[in-house]
DNA sequence: CGCCAAAATTAACAGCGTTAAGATTGAGGG
DNA sequence: CCCTCAATCTTAACGCTGTTAATTTTGGCG
């Protein structure tokens, strides 16, 4: 059992990180049904079959694009709701969150998806990156409770914002709801304008 | 189960109105994956090819399935809410709404998918059924509005209410949040439990 | 009865995920 | 210095997919 080097470079340099990169391209670009196995070893100029010795099979490689795109989400919600507090926080992290849905599509719903979901728990790194998004989310509703639900039950708070947040995402990213239809004519206001509502904190 | 025609039959009769009906047995059983333009004619009895005289494409028969399934997700909706009144209606429109994404995934999820609903729009048929249901959660909103967001703004409460629905109904679906975590052992107590707190009719 | 459009067939193409077998590489120990 | 050996990558093939073209069969209508 000679290990020798796990993380060398030994042909063509740092194919996988190569091969996650082509795919987070074509994703971005093209979406999912672009996002062909062959095309991604095209796109980065090996064979077809040599994604294999790095993956071990096509959901394994969109795994890793997921755990590369749970940080950069990470990003997108701290950025709007750092140096908050209370309120201004929670609404932070919701449009953050929002955001991220409606410029990176097919990244979220990627993301979303329940086998790659359930590879990413196999695999064992991700759910602690999850439930950090989940952990601040509760912390930022217990900062900042939603009084207006009542006092009873409050533990559903959690997953009902959850809900809202990401409801308000999806249906943005499908396109069944379109800010015009409500007077706003740029979606950042209107994205603004629901989760301030939802929060309570109308003008 | 359409298991006639073992013969050489040439001309199958209903062809179109069974192939959605396979289409939709095998989306219920096997998930969106299983769902293949080849299998739906190999489990009708049918050539590969003889789909393409009654759909131009995969995503057309997709199409079929979908306008099926709206009717399907209707009743889901007016079941729970038929013969009840101001918030309780609501409710019952929320919880069927629900109920109908978790015992059909497969479909629910089918029926969220931006390009299939574009197509739908293309047909020209869709809409109004969709809009529909986007009519009675509005008439819902308007029997029992949701006092506790404030009254100013209170047209987006109808995208907020809609976005909390499918928030909820995505999140069960894709195994984002279960009913234990909430001391829940009965999904249904659960999802109950979500949309009247949401309603904020708590006992 | 015969004709013809509609319906269904067979055959083929390119692309997909995946696997097996073989070639290439390069680092470490003699 | 080179030899070895495992990690890396390639080529070739399998069966599956969506889709199209050419062909055959059918049933209703004149």
């Amino acid at each position: 059992m000679t290990e020798h080097n796990q993380k060398g470079k030994y042909h063509h340099g740092d194919l996988r990180r190569a091969l996650i990169s082509a795919a987070i391209d074509i994703l971005e670009s093209e979406g999912v049904t672009a996002l062909t196995l062959r095309r991604v070893a095209r796109e980065t100029g090996v064979s077809q079959a040599a994604p294999y010795t790095h993956f071990r099979d096509k959901t394994d490689l969109l795994t890793a694009v997921c755990i590369n795109g749970t940080h950069w989400f990470g990003e997108y919600m701290k950025r709007e709701a750092d140096g908050k507090t209370g309120a201004d926080y929670l609404a932070g992290l919701a449009i953050g969150h929002i955001h991220f849905a409606t410029e990176h599509p097919a990244l979220f719903r990627l993301m979303s998806t329940r086998d790659v979901a359930e590879s990413l728990d196999e695999s064992g790194r991700i759910p602690e990156i999850f439930h950090e998004g989940y952990r601040i989310l509760a912390e930022g509703l217990a900062a900042a409770p939603l009084d207006h639900f009542g006092s009873a039950n409050r533990q559903l708070d959690i997953p009902l914002a959850w809900a809202q947040i990401y409801g308000i995402s999806n249906l943005l990213i499908e396109g069944r709801v379109s800010p015009q239809t409500y007077g706003f004519d740029d979606e950042t206001n209107f994205i603004s304008a629901l989760v301030h509502r939802f929060l309570g904190n109308d003008a």
